[in-house]
DNA sequence: GACATAAAATACTAATTGGTATGTGATGGC
DNA sequence: GCCATCACATACCAATTAGTATTTTATGTC
């Protein structure tokens, strides 16, 4: 790699790291040139604006980290009810990456960015659709495969799993990490119910 | 009310509009007084800083409207599951006072400054635990009065409703409200299976 | 090694931030 | 009617913000 493109990563990540623990808006340019050997000339050079350097972060690093966590593990599913469960628990508890009181960088960035930004919408939009997506077609290949009700409907139980994600992420905020064994115990309860 | 009282009130009213629309950090007092016939003396008057403001609207703005929209129809519940479903649905759908692309206040504030603030964290625990355990009675009753099966665990049914609920709102914000319906008729769903 | 351009460093700016210092008119108790 | 204190109003301040203008240093190509 290129020591430009080295530049241009590190701010990436940086930004992301500390967006991450302190919202989008909070984060200031500043911030995340003292906290790397970047200087502001730099910055300027690598992105326009704040919000270009942004959106590059949410295409550039969040989208390959939430594939690799959310949507991979479901690629070729074969027990669509345990593959979900595992994904989410892989999630929830064993992702290194992620501080329960920071909840999840995109269920953060959508809840901050995309009432106000309408680009950061949209490529918010893309990484939720690419989860649904994943989740719907191992339900529908689920039912095709008989290990799944035929009267489950996929996108709205895609809806429903995206939803108690989200939520679940909100409340460890709230209550530290507990919560997420609460809520897997009834999740295992929900998928099986879809048996 | 005094006049006083009356600033007072105005002040944290339209605080709450706000940071409803904006978000906490990026809602600045001098926001406030513009958008109020209020100035900078009469705000540092009635609250020694930005956060003690912060934390009178949790309480005396946020409060009082969560507990109207979503304890109050839990009390005296006597058909749990129908219940449990008609509060939700009056919060998604039918309460004016909210608009999907900025979801719930309280669930906003959570995401941005629980992490952040213990005070508000406290402040905003106390908003949730009154809500989960509306819930959890709702359900003791329920499985009581042999409207809710045994083997049902109060507590997690109810983390697993409340986490929904935040998920969706953060759905929303991407989608907009046609995600409303979806999520609440696989929550019928869910909720009969409780039965 | 000359030269063009890429990449970055430095110094600045105007606007905005939370908060303060100080002044002033109203209000209520005596 | 006096006086203290309440309830504001006004003018300010230092720090921080995103972004710019200008200069300097690397890097690849011939």
């Amino acid at each position: 790699m290129s020591k430009a493109a080295t530049t241009r990563l590190m701010i990436l990540q940086k930004a992301f790291e500390l967006i991450y623990a302190n919202g989008y808006q909070a984060t200031s340019i500043d911030d995340i040139i003292t906290n790397t050997a970047v200087t502001k000339g730099a910055f300027f050079y690598h992105f326009p604006n704040k919000d270009e350097m942004g959106l590059a972060m949410i295409n550039e690093v969040m989208y390959p980290g939430m594939h690799a966590a959310m949507v991979l593990p479901l690629i070729n599913a074969t027990n669509p009810i345990l593959e979900i469960y595992k994904m989410m628990k892989g999630l929830l508890i064993e992702n290194p990456h992620f501080i329960v009181k920071y909840g999840c960088p995109a269920i953060n960035l959508i809840e901050e960015m995309s009432p106000l930004n309408s680009t950061f919408n949209k490529a918010l939009s893309k990484l939720a659709n690419q989860w649904q997506e994943a989740i719907e077609l191992t339900i529908r290949n689920g039912k095709a495969a008989g290990k799944v009700r035929k009267d489950v409907n996929a996108t709205q139980t895609a809806f429903f799993i995206m939803s108690g994600y989200g939520g679940i992420r909100n409340l460890g905020k709230l209550y530290g990490k507990d919560c997420y064994g609460v809520y897997l115990k009834e999740l295992k309860r929900y998928l099986a119910s879809l048996q």
